[in-house]
RNA sequence: CGGGGCAUAGCGCAGCCCGGUUAGCGCGCCUGCUUUGGGAGCAGGAAGUCGCAGGUUCAAAUCCUGCUGCCCCGACCA
């Protein structure tokens, strides 16, 4: 096995698969698109999940789980829903041994079969709003697979709510987007630009899609989560409706709203080097990697009671660690396997330390190496990942704004796609124009972002418009 | 779905053109000793239906046909 990584300059991708297996967050399964998420990588996700559990909680959602199969039936209900999804669905046509009466796919997103059941236990307005979200696994059949950023199956969060009026559906849909704002700039540290989705890249089924969209190592575009106003669409495919105060019938007003493990991608390539992986404090499965350097086994011993002692101090919320003290390998090859992994912070400690009473202290981030009086090492590293944190989200931003560029004519716009990079600017064209240009260039809008108080002038029709749009490549 | 590449030990590869000893190499793995502050050294050892199925031949990893899987690049997608 080849030790290092593939540069990233070299050939991104290869970059990529290269860190998702040698830091061994994950693994091909057997089956074509299949992925298996290793603990390492799954740890990971779950420290996303945790952090995004916990925020739809304080915003009054609650967790429930719905099948997996689905009756095709339900499937076929709302129109530009099945036109979306039908081509990419996985369908069981035999149980039991038998042929089943009627096909059931398996979940590529659960509204149909939740809004089967939202029509049961929604009568009145007293029943809304109904706030539920569920973790799942969902399969959709994708021609071209990446381990995390497009798998056969994937894990994912899906809420779906339901409102008695459009106001407070569309809100809902903005709080959640908001909220998947925070989790990938506060916690993973990856700038997003967050906005609406032109009509030709919304959600089928959807009223409008707000998305969050982050760079990625190599300038293309991550979509990394996307909230939906559905209105009334699947509450009329499901004849879902409310007594409302008025004593008036009126259908229901629906949201949804998704991440995925997609989002270990995103911060696989939002931050990785050429060591590999490198994570942010707040989402790492360790922030701290303790690595003791003896000769001797009396030393190793005086060391790992210099190690409890200085473990005994942290507490295990704040600071993560984990003490590497095989035998079998050495300090160096410690070294390279943990800056692989991604941990924030490595400590040295060896015979030389002891006597001074201090340890090495090296960050993953900058390499910046610095020793550390042993007394109050646990502010310290808590100030050290604190600023990893930051400092992690502002090499980010400084990279995205960098690559962003502004344009106001069709061939500067050209030149910056093709040579990579964000395109920001003035758009008043049509669903026509913008499938034109992803033609010719491969670009799409990414969206349109929500912050808009400019005036200008079109870069592709030039006509006069008050709407900045972004435009990328994109995974 | 189109184009390209690959399939030989756990991993990465050589051998294939030009068929012919016992199929090699590196890493990893096992045992022992020495080591340990940036991917340690020596000695010994285990491990392979050469992707699958046919065919040609006295003889196939090697030639022919078909199939399957994976990776990369493009059209669709979280």
């Amino acid at each position: 096995m080849s030790i290092k990584v593939t540069k990233r300059s070299k050939d991104y991708s290869r970059w990529y698969t290269d860190v998702v297996q040698k830091a061994e967050l994950a693994d091909y399964g057997p089956v074509k698109g299949t992925m298996v998420i290793r603990p390492y990588g799954y740890a990971i996700w779950e420290n996303i999940r945790n952090i995004a559990d916990r925020m739809f909680k304080e915003t009054g959602h609650v967790n429930a789980y719905f099948p997996l199969l689905i009756p095709e039936s339900f499937m076929k209900k709302e129109a530009e829903h099945v036109e979306g999804f039908a081509p990419e669905c996985a369908v069981v046509t035999h149980g039991g041994g038998k042929k089943l009466d009627e096909p059931l796919y398996i979940r590529p997103t659960s509204e149909t079969i939740i809004w089967s059941m939202y029509k049961k236990w929604i009568n009145s307005y007293r029943d809304l709003p109904l706030l539920i979200n569920q973790w799942a696994n969902v399969v959709r059949w994708e021609m071209r697979t990446r381990l995390f950023l497009r798998t056969t199956e994937f894990l994912w969060q899906e809420g779906h709510t339901a409102h008695s009026s459009y106001e407070e559906a569309e809100a809902e849909a903005r709080k959640m987007i908001e909220i998947y704002r925070q989790i990938a700039e506060d916690y993973m540290a990856m700038p997003v630009y967050v906005g609406k989705k032109t009509d030709a890249e919304k959600f089928a089924g959807a009223v409008y899609t707000y998305t969050i969209e982050a760079m990625m190592g190599d300038k293309k575009a991550l979509q990394s989560g996307t909230s939906h106003n559905l209105g009334q669409n699947f509450a009329k495919a499901f004849d879902v409706t409310f007594l409302s105060r008025e004593n008036k019938q009126e259908y229901v007003y629906a949201t949804s709203w998704g991440i995925s493990t997609r989002l270990v991608g995103g911060v696989i390539m939002t931050h990785g080097d050429d060591k590999g992986l490198i994570l942010p404090p707040q989402i790492a499965p360790y922030h701290l990697v303790i690595v003791p350097i003896w000769r001797t086994a009396e030393q190793k011993k005086q060391l790992m009671e210099e190690v409890a002692k200085i473990t005994h101090q942290f507490n295990k919320e704040d600071v993560r660690y984990i003490i590497d003290d095989n035998e079998q390998t050495s300090p160096g090859w410690k070294f390279n396997q943990w800056e692989m992994k991604g941990v924030p912070l490595r400590m040295e400690i060896g015979p030389k330390d002891l006597e001074n009473n201090q340890v090495v202290l090296v960050r993953r981030d900058t390499g910046e190496k610095q020793f550390i009086p042993t007394e109050n090492l646990f502010s310290v590293i808590t100030g050290l990942l604190e600023e990893i944190q930051n400092s992690l989200f502002q090499r980010a931003l400084e990279f995205r704004d960098r690559n962003t560029h502004e344009v106001d004519n069709y061939a500067d716009f050209k030149k910056i796609i093709e040579s990579g990079g964000f395109v920001k600017a003035f758009w008043a064209g049509d669903g026509q124009m913008e499938a034109m240009i992803q033609e010719q260039t491969g670009a799409t809008i990414r969206c349109i972002p929500f912050k808009q108080d400019q005036q200008g002038t079109c870069f592709y029709t030039g006509k006069p418009s008050g709407t900045i749009a972004i435009f990328a490549k994109s995974y």
